[in-house]
Formats: C-alpha cells, structure tokens, sequence
DNA sequence: ATACGACGGTTTTTT
DNA sequence: ACCGTCGTAT
C-alpha cells in the first residue's frame, strides 16, 4: 500500500505523533501500547480501529473489549467519525461480551433460555438469605455480613484461588468461620442453578468454560480477526484467561494500558497482568507513549513526584507539551463543612472567570467524601452530577420495581419474591418466607409460584391479604403483556402506592419509576431487558431516559474510580490525609498503600490546568494528622 | 408471634 | 443507605 495514498485518504493518521502512529498501524503480531496518562490513549485506540476497517478488516469481526460502557461508546462513535465503516465493531465490557455469548450457548451450559443475571445488591441478597437460613443470622459469634461475604467470594472467583487462602490473606478476621463459609458458598453456587440465574463472576467463568471447550472455544475466537483490550492494567486473572484464549486461536490481540494507573486490586485486577502480556502473548510489539496532551508540566511534575514514591513501580516519566502552567495547590481547610464551603467558593469563582463548571470536576476517594459538598451546592442552586457511589440500582425503590420484573419473567425467583411480598404493608419477613415456602411445595420445587397462590394465601395476615392479592394479579396481568412497555406500566400501577406509602419521599421515587418504564419501551430486546439493564446500569436516574441536556452547564462530582479516563480544566481532589486518603483500611500492606497511591494519581492527572488538592484539619473536632501523599507531592 | 418505627453506629473503590 | 436492636402496636 503506498504511503502517500493511505496519508491522503487517512488524514487522522496525521495527526498522530510518530509512537502513536506506529502503535494504530501496526501490522502483524499481538501490540501492547503502554500509554500514560493523557498521552493519547483513546485517540490512538480509534485510530487502531479506523485503521483496521480502512485497511479492509470488516468491521464486523472487531471485538473491542473496554472497562466501562460508557468508554465503548465513546470510542466506537469517535472511531465512526473517522471511518464511517467501523459502526459494525463489536463493543462492550467483558461482561456484556461474555452475557451475549453465554446467551447463545446457554443450552450447552445447562442454563435456561431466559435465565436472568444477578448483579451485585441481588448476589448479596441470595447470600443474606442463605446466610438467614443457615442460622448465622442469629449466632453468638459475629458472622461476616452479606456484602462481605460477596467480597469473599468474588475474590475466589476472579483471582482463582481457593477459598482458604483468600480469607488467610485478605479477610484474616473471619477465619473461624471458614468451613460455614466454605458450606454456604456450596449453597449459593446451587441456589443460583435452582433459580436459573447467573452472578457478574458467573458470566466470565460460563465464557471461560466456553473458551476451554474444543468445539465451542476455537470457534468463538475464529468469529474475530482483531481484539483489542482497553485498560488491560485493570484486567484479573480470569479476564486474561479469555484473552489469552482468543489469542491462541486466531484473532491478533491489542492491549493498550497503563500499570501505573491500576487501581482495581480490591477486585483481584492486577498491573502484573499488562507487564506480563508480552510473555503471554509471544511476538509481543511493545509501544510505549509519553508524551502528555492533556496536563501542563506543573501538574505532571506533582504526580511524577507522587509515582516515584511507590514501591513497585516500572519508572517513567510524563512530559508535558504544553507550555507553561500553575503550580498545583494545596488548601488547608478546618474541617469537612469549611471544605465544602472553600470549595464551592473556589469554583463560583473560576466561573466568574469564564471557566464553565463543565470544565471543572470534584474528585474524591470514597462517594461520601463529597455528602457536605452537595448539600452546599443544593443550597448554592449550583448544578451539579455526580458519578459513583450509590448507583441508580441500588436505590430500594428501583430495585423493588426490577423485583417485580424479574418475577414476571422468572416465577421461581424467590430472592425476588422474598423482596416483593414484602412490599405489601402487614406482611413481613417471617410471612414472606412462609408464603414462599407454601408456593415452592414441600417436596419439589414448582417453577411458578403463582400457580399455588390459592392456598399459599392463607399463610399472609389477614388484613394484608387483599393487598397482596392485587400486587399477585398484576404479575399475572404482566405476564399476559408481552410487550416489555405495557407490561413495566402495569407493574408500575400496582406498585405505586405501597412505593408512596414505604417511603416518605415516595413521589419522587416514582417519578424514577417512570423513566424505568420510558426505557421498557425502547427496549430492543424484551426478553433480556433487565439483564442488560444489569449489565449496562444507568448511573443515575437522568441517563435512563435521555443524556443530560448539552446546552445545561453543569459541575461533575465523581470518585476517582468513576473518573477513569475522563480531563477536565480544573480539578479539586477533596479530603487527602491518612485515614481518608490512603483510606485507614489500607494501611496494612504496602501494596494496598501502593494501590491508594495509584488512585490519587489517577486523580490528580484528570486536571489539565489547575489542581487543588484540600486538606482537612479536623474531623468531628478530631486532630485528623498527617498527610503521607502530599507530603511526596513535592510541592 | 409478628410487623414496624425509631435510634445509633457504620459505610472504600465497581463490572 | 444499611444493619441490628429494642419498644410498642396489632
């Protein structure tokens, strides 16, 4: 191909600096690019793509595997500016890749047609109930609690290692609890086969169980010519498995990442797994980026400083290309409500200057960190979203609502009914179990529930009983609807007055409720919606039916986790001191002070122009100490 | 016996 | 927001 057809035909080539270039054609074997932050990872990314389809890969037999939905988008749509060919790329998180895979092998997995996916609030209620049934619920000795037993066993699954050696290196507190753990994880793996349902984890083991078949797992990679892996620094054992796999068998594999950057170790995600790649994939080309477009040197300089201090680290050195800078400033505030005030001071301030607040983010450690800051901003009248924290389906309302989903399409959810029942007012937990039991018959389990509710009805108090028989005929009603609109508007009739009566703020949550139903009726796929609902959750309730207004200015708030791959003018890190930021729980290994190292990192290079990171004197009048990560700050 | 409101102590980070 | 506990109403 002769290089001035493919420039002039190619302009975005142009664009490229020279390892950028090299990294978006390469030709040949596996490519990892090794690009720190800002360097232009995303841009090199598309260009890969745009590149790909230009040089006659169909579009279709792309796979590009990205940690968030929203980062999958975002490419796949820059990649179609620059080559309208690529809208055929198949785009997605490992889990929505692999929930479409394990769909269509779901027979050969022994999984029912519709079977229905847990995501982390459900898998932890299933746990809590097995939990309550086993008596630890009610036992001398403290037994870890649903969500920690979640952790548990999570971290079993994505870092695949058995149960003993888990406990013994990350949860040495529930040690004496190691053989019930042991015997309820067994019940939970059973309970969700009886259920017909799949937890996150599930979904990668099923695609891993794929991958390792003879028949199935060849042909899953030969459908692929090129696989290309976003943040592979966040990658787990389990996810390298799968690209090792389709490595093997076909399709060329790019990673692109920064191990710098890796900040999901608390899920068994590891940076060892990037500087392994180029064992693990044979003929690796390495290509690494350094050159920053986004922060001036000042900043780059501060989170240099930062980065030298950790104590695994490959070296490396951001440089800036843009000229000149501010240094980055530290701001002492008294406590948590100065910090508030400080803050939103600072950023009314900026917008007097011009700066819009859609330049400007507030970075934090934990979601909570930013709980005085909102209200002062409410109280402000300052527009603001925020991402992280309490997601959208995890508010008890909405899940409430998916309950009822759920039941329509799976009626021997009891985790769902368990939930459901309980809506109704007089009928609690101690009913509720007994209903269900009455439905599931003593002896063998009936897939629909409803069919006994004649004589299961006995068992709810009588003043709750007509109640409960109304919520029981619209799930039949629902049931009737196959058209997922229709159907989530009846669930959401009969559902709105016990929603009101339960909760003081009833009205506005059903208004959530509504946008739940906008999106029922776009739904593409009916049969799946509440899985993809799961697997692409909205994270709030104003993404469900539409983007946020583009012509609103409005201020984001964001955990550092959240803000992955995101820039802004100015960025504010809040609440950096020992306790908070390295968080206490982390004070134990280097490596998880490592790990909170990275996080601020990650944070301060969000910032193209000003950063200001605020220090808090004093915590509910508490003295709060040192501030080990601004001290390395150099500043 | 069961349901439920009130109260106080706690909460890392996410697919 | 959640969890466990306790007192009160049914």
């Amino acid at each position: 191909m002769a290089v001035l057809a493919q420039t002039d035909e190619r302009p975005w080539l142009e664009e490229l600096n020279p390892e950028q270039r090299a990294a978006a054609t390469h030709d040949g074997g596996p490519l990892l690019i090794l690009a720190g932050a800002g360097t232009g990872k995303t841009t090199t990314l598309c260009a890969r793509v745009a590149w790909l389809v230009s040089s006659g890969v169909p579009s279709e037999r792309i796979l590009l595997l990205t940690f968030t939905r929203r980062a999958s988008r975002e490419m796949l749509q820059r990649a179609r500016g620059l080559v309208p060919a690529s809208s055929r790329v198949l785009g997605g998180t490992f889990h929505s890749v692999a929930h479409r895979l394990v769909r269509r092998h779901a027979a050969a997995l022994g999984l029912p047609g519709g079977f229905g996916v847990l995501d982390a609030g459900d898998a932890a209620d299933v746990l809590d109930l097995l939990r309550e049934e086993a008596g630890h619920a009610r036992s001398k000795t403290r037994f870890p609690k649903k969500g920690t037993l979640l952790d548990i066993y999570s971290r079993t699954v994505n870092a695949q290692q058995p149960l003993s050696g888990v406990i013994e290196e990350f949860f040495p507190w529930v040690s004496e609890h190691r053989e019930a753990i042991s015997a309820l994880f067994r019940s939970y793996t059973a309970r969700k086969r009886e259920l017909g349902v799949c937890d996150l984890d599930d979904l990668l083991l099923y695609w891993r169980a794929l991958a390792a078949d003879e028949v199935i797992g060849p042909r899953l990679a030969a459908a692929f010519d090129h696989v290309l892996i976003d943040e592979y620094q966040d990658v787990n054992g389990l996810q390298v498995d799968l690209a090792r796999s389709l490595g093997s068998h076909g399709p060329t594999v790019t990673a692109v990442g920064d191990d710098f950057q890796a900040i999901y170790g608390f899920r068994s995600a590891s940076a060892a797994h990037i500087l392994d790649f180029p064992e693990h994939f044979p003929g690796t080309r390495v290509v690494t980026l350094e050159r920053n477009y986004r922060s001036t040197q000042p900043v780059l300089d501060a989170a240099n400083a930062l980065a030298a201090q950790a104590q695994r680290a490959f070296p490396k050195r951001l440089r800036a290309d843009r000229e000149g800078g501010v240094r980055p400033r530290v701001v002492w505030v008294r406590d948590e409500a100065a910090q508030a005030e400080e803050v939103c001071d600072r950023i009314l301030e900026a917008r007097e200057q011009g700066m819009e607040l859609r330049s400007q983010a507030v970075l934090a450690r934990t979601s909570h960190d930013s709980d005085l800051l909102e209200l002062e901003l409410t109280r402000r009248r300052v527009p603001f979203h925020k991402y992280g924290g309490l997601r959208y389906l995890e508010a008890a309302h909405v899940k409430d609502f998916v309950a009822t989903l759920r039941l329509v399409d799976n009626g021997a959810d009891d985790v769902a009914w368990f939930r459901v029942l309980q809506l109704v007012e007089g009928l609690g937990p101690v009913s509720a179990r007994k209903v269900i039991a009455a439905m599931s018959g003593e002896l063998e389990a009936v897939p629909d529930r409803l069919a006994a509710w004649a004589s299961a009805r006995q068992l709810v108090p009588a003043a709750a009983r007509e109640s409960a028989d109304a919520l029981i005929a619209a799930l039949r009603e629902a049931r009737a609807e196959a058209r997922p609109g229709p159907r989530a508007e009846g669930l959401r009739d009969v559902l709105a007055p016990l929603i009101r009566l339960r909760y003081p703020d009833g009205v506005l949550r059903l208004q959530d409720l509504d946008q739940l139903v906008s999106a029922a009726h776009q739904a593409t796929d009916p049969r799946h919606f509440v899985a993809e609902l799961v697997l692409d959750p909205p994270s709030s309730s104003a993404d469900i039916a539409q983007p946020p207004h583009l012509d609103e200015d409005y201020l984001t708030i964001s955990t550092i986790h959240s803000a992955k791959g995101l820039e802004w003018d100015s960025v504010h890190v809040l609440a950096v001191y020992d306790g908070n930021f390295p968080a206490c729980m982390a004070a134990g290994t280097s490596e998880s002070i490592d790990e909170e190292r990275r996080l601020l990192y990650v944070g301060m290079t969000r910032a193209e122009d000003r950063l200001v990171l605020t220090r808090v004197r004093e915590r509910h009048g508490v003295p709060t100490g040192g501030a080990q990560f601004l001290d390395e700050l150099g500043l």
